[in-house]
Formats: structure tokens, C-alpha cells, sequence
DNA sequence: AATAAAAATGAGTGAGCACTCACTTGGAGG
DNA sequence: CCTCCAAGTGAGTGCTCACTCATTTTTATT
């Protein structure tokens, strides 16, 4: 009876994912990933030692596969590219907003056990935060060498701009109901506008 | 024996906040409030009725306490200045910045909770959220008819504004050991300058 | 100083829940 | 068809922890 091709060690994890996300990871009990994995809660201590263990398999997935699509993907796009930067970038921001929307659920569970812990949050910090900067504060200087951009302090123009997409993020997943997805790309586009050319109104001609 | 002045009702509180924001409200017992607050672990449940209910008090005070800090304050300062908008500006991310971090353990279990819990939520966006973002939408349409500010949506500059200095805050709240806060001000000024001016080098002339 | 009332205490209780384990089921190999 | 083992089960267990309450301590009142 092998229904669907999907493991018992991923119908665990799956639910436990969705939980997670939705009531966090204190308030989600063993017997409802249970339930929801439709498997006997007895499964889900085969598969792991501890509630914990689930959790801390989820992250350390996660974030392997998170530092693969934020760095080497990245990578190619951003250093082998003979696009304007502009376009680079609005291209560089879409498809991370699209990631990490895809994503949400997971990166949620993430960014929440990273509040309160510190093993976590070092774990981010060392597989995705670090590299994430150091590329995008390369992109900038380099774009600062060619004359490109303005000499400002690249790690606050990467982080300024991480900011900007992830608030976007969260508005749309938090509050869904007003536009929608459908002016996503207008809006980071306007984002794109906003840090290429500022808010500034430039009279003179 | 009125030692400090500071009521048992607000010694509970204050160790709650502290043990909240450091280990997550879960994950907080009970026992571990009343020995931070010094106090018998019985004493708590004179002054509230469940270990719930002190979060909702600390969740309600600190929103109505904000909902005051972030709206009638700005107003007046936006409102009622002659300074150049790029100066009103930077005072402001200034001293919101510097009220986010003072008070960041309490809007830390306040994120915190808000992200798994719809209650909380809702009145985060209802008695904050809303009208902060109202506010700096109306400064920035102001900005647009006196011609001072280019025709972009509001919405958006707002919140990628707020993004930027969220970003900024976690960075020094979550990652202290560089540079501290030396250079907070210089950070902000930044901040200013790639949103006024953008980050494009401009050539010509 | 005596009395009453309010506040504080902390050992005890029971409910909830992560985890165990003796047992059942499914299916591959002979 | 039988055997055997891995995979799965779920009632049961014990521990943790929010909450109670009978008792003690503090404060206010006369």
C-alpha cells in the first residue's frame, strides 16, 4: 500500500510544520501532529527521540536548504549577469520575496524559535544571515567600484533593503485580504525606485 | 516596610517581562516568575487569575502605552514643525529608535506572541499598526502636494521605512558585540540619505 | 495592645501531555 | 502458506507545572 510515495518521516514532519507555524511549538501537542500526520503518536517517537528532536530537524533542513538558495543561486544570478544593476536587483528581490513566500510556514517556525533561542539563532546567523550579507554587501561595493552606486555603507543599504522586502512579506501574509498578490511586482518595483532614486523630489530639471 | 515603592502587582509584572522576552512565555513556569519577583509563587495568583491572563495585562498596558508614544507624539512633531522634512525625518526614525529599544523586551514578547496568536494580533494592528501607518502615510502625502517628496505610493515608502529600522534595532538588539550603539546616529542618518536620495550614483553634473 | 482585615505564603493537588512498551499488522523471502 | 522482522499502534505511565487553600504574617484601626 504505498499510497502516495510519501514517508511516514515526512508526514510527521509536514504536520508538525504546519502546526508550528500556526500555534507555535509549545502549544502543538504530539497527539495532533499525530492526527494530522495520520499516523499513531507511538510513529512519531520511532522516527524521533523527543518533541525537540522534531523541531530541531525541521531547522537544521531548513536551513541547509535556505543557504544553498540564498547563497549559490544568488551568486549566479547577481556576479554573472550583464543586465543594468536595476534590473538585477528588482530580479534579485522578486525571486527572494517569491522564496520566501513559498516558504513561509517554515521560515515562521524559524524566525520564531530564533527569538527565544539562542542555538537557533547562532545556527542562522552562522549558515544564511552571514553569507546573505557578505554577498549582498559585495554586489553594492562592487557597484560603488564601477561608479554605479553611491558611496554609502554597504551592509546598511543590504540591510535596509532586507527590511523593506521582509515587511512586505509580512503585511501580505499577515494581512492577505486587502490587494492581495496582484500588485506584488508593482510594489517591489516601487521599492526598487525608492532605493535607486530616493523619495526626494528633484525640481531642479 | 514600603522599601522601593514598587507595588507586588508591578514586581510580577516587570519579572514576567524580563523571563518572557528571555525564554518565550511558554517556556516561562510560574515558579520562576515568583522567584525573580520575589515573591511567593501563591502571591501571583492573587493578582492574576491565570499565567495567561498576566500576559494579556503586559500586552495590554504596553499597547495602550505605545498606541500614545508612536501616535500623539509624532503628531505634534510632524505636524507642528518648520524644520526641513529631511530633518523631521531623521528626528523621528531617531526617536522612535530609541523608544523601541528601551522598551524592546516587552514589544519582543509582544512579536512574539502576536505572531501565533490572532488576539494579540489584532489589537497590535487595530490600536497600533493602523494608525502609525496613517500618520506617516499622511506626512508623506503632505510631502508629495508641497512638492517636496516625489509622487511614489505611500504605503510602501512608510513601511519599507519602518523595515529599515526595524532591521536596524534587531541587528543591535540580537548581535550587540560589534560596534554597540556608537554609531546608531550615523546608522540613521544613512538610512535618511538612501531614502531621500537613493543610492544611484548621479553622474551627470 | 488588642482586634480585625488584608496580603502573602508554600506545601499540596490534579490535569495535561511527552514519552514508553507490550502487542499487532504488513509484507518480503523461502 | 509459513516465518520473521520491521513498521506501526495506542493504552498506560510518570513527571511537570499551573493553580488552590489552610495557615501565617503584615498592616491598619481603635
Amino acid at each position: 500500500m504505498k499510497k502516495d510515495d510519501i514517508s511516514t518521516e515526512e508526514k510527521i514532519i509536514n504536520a508538525s510544520i504546519e502546526l508550528f507555524s500556526e500555534k507555535g511549538f509549545d502549544s502543538t501537542k504530539t497527539s495532533e501532529i499525530a492526527k494530522n500526520a495520520g499516523v499513531a503518536e507511538g510513529t512519531i517517537f520511532r522516527y524521533f527521540k523527543t518533541k525537540k528532536d522534531i523541531l530541531m530537524s525541521i531547522v537544521t533542513k531548513a536551513i541547509q536548504f535556505f543557504s544553498e538558495k540564498f547563497i549559490v543561486l544568488p551568486l549566479n544570478k547577481v556576479l554573472h549577469s550583464e543586465k543594468p544593476e536595476e534590473e538585477i536587483l528588482a530580479d534579485l528581490l522578486k525571486d527572494r520575496y517569491e522564496m520566501i513566500s513559498k516558504n513561509f510556514s517554515i521560515i515562521k517556525v524559524i524566525g520564531t524559535e530564533a527569538l527565544t533561542k539562542e542555538k537557533i539563532r547562532e545556527k542562522l546567523v552562522e549558515h544564511v544571515a552571514i553569507k546573505t550579507l557578505e554577498i549582498g554587501e559585495e554586489f553594492y561595493q562592487n557597484g560603488i567600484e564601477k561608479g554605479i552606486f553611491r558611496d554609502l555603507p554597504p551592509r546598511t543599504v543590504v540591510r535596509s533593503l532586507f527590511g523593506s522586502i521582509m515587511m512586505l512579506i509580512a503585511e501580505q501574509q499577515f494581512f492577505p485580504d486587502d490587494k492581495k498578490s496582484k500588485d506584488v511586482d508593482k510594489e517591489i518595483s516601487t521599492i526598487v525606485e525608492i532605493f535607486m532614486n530616493g523619495i526626494k523630489s528633484r525640481k531642479e530639471q
